[in-house]
DNA sequence: CCGGTTCCGTTACATCTTGTTACCTTGCAG
DNA sequence: CTGCAAGGTAACAAGATGTAACGGAACCGG
């Protein structure tokens, strides 16, 4: 790739130009910004590949604007905040940040991660996707992009975790074709924009377990599956129509 | 074989160069191309070893392009589309496609397919040939190829392995006419989707057992068999009409 | 810093599938 | 009727999958 184009958004003057020094030093083209309407214009003027994003933005929200900015576009982006709270943590995750970092932090950790991100998107780059924040059907089913919810046909919400429901979307993106488990977990994590990515190549059979905890929460019996059927030799397959509508 | 040639269509200039690079990256022959008559052109010029198709070209249709090719030729196609509704559209790859992916995917999972395709079509040009996902009628037994069940006259649901599913298949696709267990056996290999299966040319009698364990399971009497009926020398027919509705 | 939980991968073992072999039955030419 | 080749099938074996149980890591309140 080419020199990579970050973006560093913080309302703290000084904060912002050191960071963006910091990173001009070490190989990066780094641009300051401010505020959501900057990082628009910024990236309707040109590439940009990593968002660096502060949670606290004086008036504006860094959270909100990482939700908004994800469902429309797929940027990598890094949230920093002061507070390093897991309840804040969280709420940067699902918003579908790709790191989280805490202030102060170490410049060299901050390095590591931004290479990390922009390794992991680069690989999964390209295609256009937006995060699609739909809402699936399937056989009485809904899944609903939106609040990362499954409600079951008779209306009660379902409490997947977070795995699980990412192997589900996993799924509904690609009814009645079979997955190879190798596809799988390549499915999960993209799905799972940061989580444990657990690189050594696990030795088990992670995805078998995975599927089979699915079952038990969707199927109406595990042990004669609808939905997920397995695809013996080669790994599962979502045998159902699926439905999808563009939540607006 | 020799390095795969691709043939990249498109009509968006940068997911397509994108996708070029990404595929020659690892390790293909990427082509460009945007309409079909470049498609054409690549094809009459020189080898094509896969065309990655999307579904919408501006004023084209990927669908029956893909139609048209495979009325024609058999060049390996994979048809890409950003809509799952499309799914249902293609559903079965009754255009032919030999596979299609949701956009957005990833990455690696592009490239298994692709191998998985690639293979598949390296291994033979295929006679027995099946479309998918539609609903077949037997003698009042019914195949739903979308759930992959087998009802029978009586509406109970029979199950069937996996394997035995796919001889049914192979079956519906050639009623009247005995198949040799070398046919047969190329069948299965088609069918099943994404299948490795066992390379090693079965020494055994494998299609013989398949065939017995499938008649117990849906002949009335399974030592005077209606449907699979035995072609001494030969190997097997199907003895029964078969109707086919696709599902829409 | 300490239990209690939850999530999730690993392991071990029960089951299910499916190919192979061996032996029996059947079809058919002579 | 006899003999042989082809097909039917039971029994077995190798693999793949379902699943309960276990254990470690992260998280949650105190």
């Amino acid at each position: 790739m080419a020199i990579p184009r970050l973006l560093v958004v913080d309302d703290d003057a000084e904060t912002r130009s050191m960071l963006t020094q910091f990173l001009q030093q070490n190989g990066f083209i780094a641009l300051p910004a401010e505020s959501e309407a900057e990082i628009r214009s910024h990236m309707q003027a040109g590439r940009v590949d990593l968002i660096l994003l502060d949670v606290m933005l004086g008036s504006e929200n860094g959270v909100e604007i990482c939700a908004r900015l994800r469902a429309e576009q797929d940027v990598p982006i890094i949230l920093v905040s002061a507070l390093s709270q897991d309840h804040q943590r969280m709420a940067g995750y699902e918003v579908g940040a790709d790191d989280y970092i805490a202030k102060p932090f170490n410049p060299e950790l901050l390095l590591a991660r931004l290479r990390a991100v922009l390794q992991r998107a680069s690989r999964s780059a390209s295609l256009v996707y937006r995060r699609r924040l739909a809402l699936f059907r399937f056989g009485g089913w809904t899944y609903d992009g939106k609040r990362d919810e499954v409600l079951s046909p008779q209306g009660f919400q379902v409490a997947l975790s977070q795995r699980e429901t990412s192997l589900l979307k996993v799924f509904l993106a690609n009814p009645h074709i079979p997955l190879q488990r190798e596809e799988i977990q390549a499915g999960l994590q993209e799905n799972h924009a940061t989580g444990p990515v657990a690189e050594g190549e696990g030795s088990g059979r992670a995805i078998d377990m995975l599927v089979g905890r699915l079952r038990s929460k969707i199927e109406s019996d595990p042990k004669e599956p609808q939905l997920l059927r397995t695809a013996r030799g080669i790994g599962y397959v979502l045998a159902i129509d699926v439905s999808e509508e563009p939540t607006e």
